[in-house]
DNA sequence: GTCTATATAATGATAGAC
DNA sequence: GTCTATCATTATATAGAC
């Protein structure tokens, strides 16, 4: 059963490959459809191998992951390498672009969602490749400078991924294509608030942000986070 | 084992309950501890009986989690109803109100996560009970009028409750209590962003939502969700 | 009502034949 | 390299004793 796909950047050209790599692609496939939780049937069924075949190259599921991992993110960074940076103003869009593929997209949307190390360490990654774009953006007087630059650079990534998540877990049982499509749609469904949040604002008057402004004073305090860490 | 826990409106006294209701409360807080995985030994283990009594007073893993469900379901509309409305006027912190307890705060949290009709109904139920809110601070003159206020609430909604959830993703170790102890620090740390974004927008011009209003016209089409649901 | 013991099912990992 | 067969583990559900 085959489906059809976006064409991803870096993606093997299609079948005919080493078992190996065969299994892996199916694993990436399996892991965007169905998330972690996959199991060595569904994926061996879907390399048109066998179950034992996966232990025998790849040990354990936790390896299996593990390259499967590597392999999404190195494609996710060739595409963004690859790419033009976002054509609209719009920021963080491109964990959405539709060129990276339904199933790396999900596939990275079901990392985050599956928590952990390797949650933390793509949103690092993530803060760490949108920062530059940010001060791009800053510096071209598109986007307001900000009092706290990496504050609002978490708070904005953490509130994009965290909706796509939301979107993700209420679509349990659609396929990367099929979430895409909607993601898509609700992006657009979204797009006006999105401008009007992000032109206009939210609140009427500025005594909610003078008021702070002048409680904990301008300079943003560094130290905070490490407290958060430690509790 | 006993835990610290914030006390939660409509919370039963404490111990010396019906075994029935004993074993309820551990799930609850099991659950939200581990996740909807937490298995019968553990809950068992918390509640002080033995796993096949769960079977026998609830019949099935599913049926117990459907009488938690409806539990914190009930506790959180107590709290809702019970305090006072938001005192700051930022938006939808209710879900990340102290008051209501760690455990329900994670649990809701993992019922979003674990997707599925759980996480529709909530999300929905969330949404219903901030329309009302929002509409009256912008009745108050707080809050801008939207050009499409029910998008709006959709988007903020989605945006919040996706941050709490990369939140708790990236926390899998981490007890309710410290969960809500550091979603409490990370909406400090973001409260400067939040403001400026909130007050100040993030765009120098009103050029992308002017041409985006040229582009669409100003009236919101209602049928594009309709869409979406069918992809 | 409550417990112990067991059946059953799914899954990941192992061993050895081809 | 690949498969088949088997094992071990885990977790839910069942049956029957007390």
């Amino acid at each position: 059963m085959l489906v059809v796909r976006i064409a991803s950047p870096g993606a093997v050209p299609e079948s005919d490959l080493t078992a190996r790599a065969r299994i892996r692609e199916a694993a990436i496939a399996c892991f965007a459809a169905e998330g972690f939780g996959a199991s060595f049937a569904t994926i061996a069924k879907r390399a048109d191998v066998s179950p034992g075949l996966i232990t025998h190259h790849f040990g354990s599921k936790t390896s299996l992951r593990a390259e499967c991992d590597v392999e999404v993110l190195r494609r996710y960074q060739a595409m963004k390498t690859d790419g033009v940076a976002n054509p609209s103003g719009s920021l963080l869009d491109h964990v959405a672009d539709p060129r990276i593929g339904a199933d790396l997209l999900v596939y990275i949307l079901r990392v985050v969602h599956s928590g952990g190390r390797g949650a933390q360490e793509f949103l690092e990654h993530l803060v760490d490749a949108t920062r530059e774009a940010m001060a791009a953006t800053v510096e071209a007087g598109i986007v307001r400078p900000s009092r706290d630059e990496e504050a609002r650079l978490r708070y904005l990534i953490y509130q994009s991924i965290g909706a796509l998540l939301v979107e993700l877990a209420t679509m349990p049982d659609a396929s990367p294509d099929q979430f895409v499509a909607a993601a898509l749609a609700s992006q657009r469904d979204q797009m006006l608030p999105m401008l009007e949040v992000f032109t206009e604002g939210l609140f009427t008057t500025r005594q909610m942000l003078d008021d702070y402004l002048d409680y904990v004073g301008d300079p943003p305090r560094e130290d905070a986070r490490a407290d958060a860490a430690t509790a």
